[in-house]
DNA sequence: TAGATTGTTAATCGATTAACAATC
DNA sequence: TAGATTGTTAATCGATTAACAATC
């Protein structure tokens, strides 16, 4: 049952809206209008009461929206109000503050697993995540049935595992590598979070800052 | 001497280009058409000859582009021909896997020094750097003058670090924070990687998967 | 030369902003 | 009620795609 498809710019926004409404509620506020809240978000009132409508009518006219009410909203559109069991494939330096750094459980998901090729990373303990070899991955999946999986391995390994992790039911990617999940599993949603190109992305900043100087 | 201005989206997709160019030069490719290029990457030829052309020509007709040239020239818009010396501000879970797994050279960066408040990281190594106490960041800026900074401490401490670390000449933050640092400080240029807004659009593709089926 | 492919202009599409009637 | 602010339609702006003349 798709409601007429949300825009790719709107659902980069609830997160933030997501955030903001959080700090407003934890300061008090019980209602807000979409020109303050543009105001201390940097964005127009006309985008904020746009973008809130694609979901439904969370304000009223003459008052506004109801801080909380709004978060409660915007969390169930994002899905906070249950969590998604969530491997990790690679407890390498970057996978394990991945796994450390994060609340997962505030974010829809909750990190039941951990796995590894190396055996000197095998046995680590992740808070209370014992990291398990990558041979196990069947039937932990078989067992626990995880339906997301953070890839924090090189490309390369990343392009033989996303078959065996589709294969175990995994259907949510946060992709730490530069492997492009998409073009040989359309059907399962990918997150890709690029550092280098972010890193390269702030070189061109610093670069263009310069020139024009 | 700002040319007429390059448009995000345009920016956003340069470091993709200087990628896949990278690895068309390893695989041998000496010319590549826009249409060949475009399937590849799953974009329209014509997107890329308009990407192509806000920086000058770079192609040729009836040939394409030569690769090599190419990647060279996205590099040199980049500013991936020099380094820029670089700290990371908190050298925690997070900031210690991100320093040690990205490759700073080939993205513009040189990382010269870390820095923490934690008694129990001052002293920690990584690679070659040696992990200062934040106490020394003022002596450290002013002999060696790094001009760009990470950001991978929480987000009050950071609020109180982004002036003192402008006042060190820091023009460039990699921000993994949730302050918005472009508020306060209009004249850097900032990068941010918001990994917690990732995750929870993770959660929100999986949560709109499932309705639609 | 003929074929291929660029650089670039024009057309389309989508996202943002402005305006305002509806209504709390 | 009068004032405020939404929900929503219309106008604008920008980005993507299509088309094609220029030219290698």
């Amino acid at each position: 049952m798709a409601k007429n498809a949300i825009s790719n710019s709107v659902i980069r926004r609830l997160p933030r809206y997501y955030r903001f409404l959080g700090d407003l509620e934890a300061n008090g506020y019980v209602r807000i209008s979409s020109r303050e809240l543009s105001e201390k978000m940097g964005l127009t009132a006309s985008q904020i009461r746009q973008d809130f409508n694609c979901f439904g009518e969370f304000g009223q006219q003459g008052y506004g929206y109801n801080v909380s009410e709004l978060r409660r909203q915007i969390g169930m559109i994002l899905g906070l109000d249950k969590q998604t069991p969530m491997i990790l494939i690679g407890a390498g330096n970057l996978g394990t503050a991945i796994a450390t750094h994060l609340d997962f459980h505030n974010r829809g998901f909750e990190l039941i697993g951990a796995f590894d090729v190396n055996p000197d990373i095998v046995g680590k303990h992740l808070g209370d995540i014992t990291v398990l070899d990558i041979s196990e991955l069947e039937s932990f999946c078989h067992e626990k049935k995880p339906t997301a999986a953070i890839l924090c391995i090189p490309k390369q390994a990343a392009e033989n595992e996303a078959d065996r992790l589709v294969k175990c039911g995994i259907q949510a990617f946060w992709n730490f590598t530069h492997y492009d999940l998409k073009i040989a599993h359309s059907d399962v949603v990918v997150e890709n979070v690029h550092l280098g190109d972010s890193l390269t992305t702030l070189s061109y900043g610093l670069n263009s800052m310069e020139k024009n100087k």
